[in-house]
DNA sequence: GAAAAAAGGTGATAAAACTCACTTTTTGGG
DNA sequence: CCCAAAAAGTGAGTTTTATCACCTTTTTTC
C-alpha cells in the first residue's frame, strides 16, 4: 500500500516537501500504527504553544496555521501548513515544549501519531531520520528567508510576497485552469504579513486599482501574479 | 544555537552545548579525520550565500556572523555564532546551496571539515544524527522566536533584546566578575536588529541617558541588564 | 605618533506604518 | 430569507522609522 492509498483523497500534490513521500512501507506502518483521525472546525486549536507534546500531527485535509501569541494577545502566523504536511514534530525532536500553536484555517482532517510511535519510527527508519534532517534544514532556510523579508521589506512588498506564497497553497483546492481563490480572513493575512488589518485592506485596494487582483467578498483572486512578484522583489 | 524555546527573555538558557559535546571518540575521529584549520581576520568571509557547500565549519575561536545580503547590498544578520558552534551544515543536509553567508566578526580560528567526512559521520554515528535533529529543531524554534520579535516589537524593544542576547555571547571573552564589553560595530548591531545605524546610535544614547549602559568608544558596557530585559518584554 | 580612513554620532525632514473611531458589506444560523 | 454578528473597508490624525547631509571621534596604517 502506497502512501496515497491510506489517505482519503487520491490526487495528492506532493510538490511540497512532505516528509513521508515515498517512505518505505514498513516505516510508514511503524509510524501509523496507533494513529487516530480527528476532525477540526475552522478556528479550532490543534495544539498550544508551551504545552508538552504527546505526539505529532499529519494534516490529511485542510490548512493549518502555525502561530505565536504575544503578551498582548496579538497573534503572529509563522507558517501555513497544507494537506500532506507533518506538524508538531519539532517539539518532540528538540525534547521540549511546543514552540508555537496550531489551529485549523478551515475544516480539517488531522491524524494524530503518538509520541512513542514517532520516536520509534525515527530510531528504526534511516530513511525517515535522514528525511527529517533534510526537511528541517530546508525549513530553517525558508524561515531565515522570511526573517530577512520582515526585516528589510515594506508592508506592501511583504503582502505581495505572501499573496504569491499563499496562492500556491490554495491551488490544491482547485482544478487546474480554474481561477485560484484565496479564502483567508484579513486578520490572518495581516498577522502573516506582520502588520495590522487596516494596512492589509488598504494595500489590497491599491492592488485592485492596479489590476493585480480581484476580490469577491473575502475571497481574493489574483489576476496578475507576475506583477505581484515584481513588487515583492522590490 | 543556544536559546531555550518559550518567550520571556529571562528564562532563556544561553549556555547550551555544542553539537559535538560528549560525542563518542570514534565518531569525533570520523568527523575530524581530514579537518584543516584556518585563521580569519575580522570581516573576512568564510562562505557565501548561494555557493555549493564543500564542507562544514567548526568555530574554535572567535565570533562569526551569519547573514543575508539583499538586492541593494544591504545586509541582514540572522545569527551570531560563537566559539564551539558548527556552521554551514544546513546546506549539506538539505542538499542545497548555502542559504546565507558567514563572516568573521573578529579574529577567528575555524576548522574546515570536508563534506564527505561530515556525511559519513552523520550516517555512521547515531549519536551525531540524533544530536543534529535535536539541534536543528531547537534552532528552528529560536529562529521562529526572532521572527515574531521582528514582526511585533519596536526598534527600541528589539535593540534592547539583542543587546541582552549579544552580551551573553561576549561573556566568553571575559573573566567572571569583569564587566562584559560588547565590541560590535554599530552597522552590525543595526543589521542584527533590522534597522538603520542612525536609529541604533540614537537609542543607544537614550539608554545611556537612562543609566542602562555606558559606552567606551565602540564598546558597550551594560550596567542594568534587568532594565533592558524589562524594555525588551514591553 | 601623525595622517588617512573608517566608524560613531546628530539634526532636520520625509515617508511609512499604526491607531482609533466609524461605516458598509458579508456571512451563517434560526 | 432575514437578521444579528462578524468581518471588511475607510478616513484622519499620530507616532515611529528611514533617509540625507553633515560633523566628530576613534581606529588603523605607515
Amino acid at each position: 500500500m502506497s502512501i496515497k492509498g491510506i489517505f482519503p483523497i487520491d490526487n495528492w500534490d506532493f510538490n511540497s516537501e512532505s516528509v513521508l513521500t515515498d517512505l518505505p512501507e514498513k516505516d510508514l506502518q511503524l509510524l501509523m500504527f496507533h494513529q487516530s483521525r480527528q476532525q477540526y472546525k475552522k478556528g479550532e486549536i490543534i495544539f498550544r504553544e508551551g504545552a508538552y507534546p504527546s505526539g505529532i500531527f499529519l494534516i490529511e485535509e485542510g490548512k493549518v496555521k502555525k502561530y505565536k501569541t504575544d503578551k498582548h494577545g496579538k497573534e503572529h502566523i509563522i507558517y501555513v501548513a497544507n494537506r500532506g504536511e507533518l506538524i508538531g514534530y519539532h517539539a518532540i525532536l528538540s525534547e521540549d515544549r511546543f514552540p508555537d500553536s496550531a489551529a485549523a484555517l478551515e475544516e480539517c482532517l488531522v491524524a494524530f501519531i503518538p509520541r512513542e510511535d514517532f520516536i520509534t519510527a525515527v530510531r528504526e527508519s534511516e530513511v525517515l531520520s535522514k528525511r527529517l534532517l533534510k526537511t528541517l534544514s530546508h525549513e530553517f532556510t525558508v524561515l531565515a528567508n522570511s526573517l530577512t523579508l520582515l526585516a528589510h521589506k515594506s508592508v506592501r512588498e511583504r503582502l505581495a510576497m505572501q499573496l504569491v506564497i499563499i496562492r500556491e497553497k490554495y491551488k490544491v483546492n482547485f482544478q487546474p485552469g480554474m481561477p485560484v481563490e484565496i479564502n483567508m480572513g484579513r486578520d490572518d493575512l495581516a498577522s502573516l504579513v506582520g502588520t495590522a488589518r487596516e494596512n492589509v485592506v488598504r494595500i489590497l485596494s491599491e492592488f485592485k486599482e492596479e489590476g493585480i487582483l480581484e476580490t469577491r467578498g473575502r475571497k481574493i483572486i489574483i489576476t496578475d501574479v507576475q506583477k505581484l512578484i515584481a513588487i515583492a522583489n522590490d
